[in-house]
DNA sequence: ATACTAAGACTCTCTTAGCGG
DNA sequence: CCGCTAAGAGAGTCTTAGTAT
């Protein structure tokens, strides 16, 4: 239900004992037996060091907690299926960069989507419920 | 780097404000405020309910606390495969914005593709896999 | 050895109250 | 109204010690 049972999973599959996993996370094997059984939750540094240490992704961990994938039309993330024409402009000349140069595109990018001035924030529905 | 600024993009392009959030999630505005600057981080039920609050995965709201490139032995994350993680994340940033932000974002792009200082053809770059 | 449990010290979240835009 | 901060009460993690397979 939780993600003990997939953290169980994926430590089993690397042959790692918990003692193991434990010293990978910087925490006690005890630690490691209570996110397994959901006595409790590895706190969020400790998650992020799990991804790398387990090999697997938030997805993974996180699949029996999350919605249905069902026939949902707003999908979660993804949505990289296509892109149009001035999309693949931006992928274009995104790769043409150096480093230093992805790096500030990506920054501006972010610079942009936090200001409200430049998203589609729009008044959209919000739908009026409660 | 954290989920918080992840946490922030999501509630506002919901168009969401922070209380409205923590309404959903069943916790007050100000501890919406610790998750988006990262002076506390959602305990798990809670965190079990954001993916569905926000309308995104967990992979998303951890992005930027995973391995760059991991391959993973566990059926991990069947994405694209043609964007990288940082280029859909340009892609997501682009989708996010009006028009005019849009062209901001694309104008910005030349203008690095077009300064030598930012491509990656005077100085030799990690070679890229074919 | 490995996994699990109990108890408690310790840490951290979350609320309330209040401030500034 | 909206977002942020400080303080403290309360909740929960993580360790140590011990049991069992």
């Amino acid at each position: 239900m939780g993600i003990g049972k997939r953290i169980k999973e994926a430590r089993e599959k690397l042959g790692l004992t918990q003692k193991e996993l434990g010293d990978l996370l910087g925490v006690t094997g005890s630690a490691v037996t209570n996110y397994e059984n959901e006595v409790s939750h590895p706190k969020e540094p400790i998650m992020y060091k799990m991804f790398e240490a387990l090999q697997v992704d938030a997805n993974y961990l996180f699949q029996d907690t999350m919605p249905e994938n069902e026939n949902s039309p707003a999908p979660a993330n993804a949505e990289t299926g296509e892109l149009d024409k001035q999309e693949q402009t931006l992928i274009q000349n995104y790769r043409a960069l150096n480093d230093e140069g992805k790096e500030k595109l990506l920054d501006y990018s972010d610079d942009l989507v936090s200001s409200s001035k430049y998203t589609k924030n729009n008044q959209s529905q919000v739908s009026q419920e409660a």
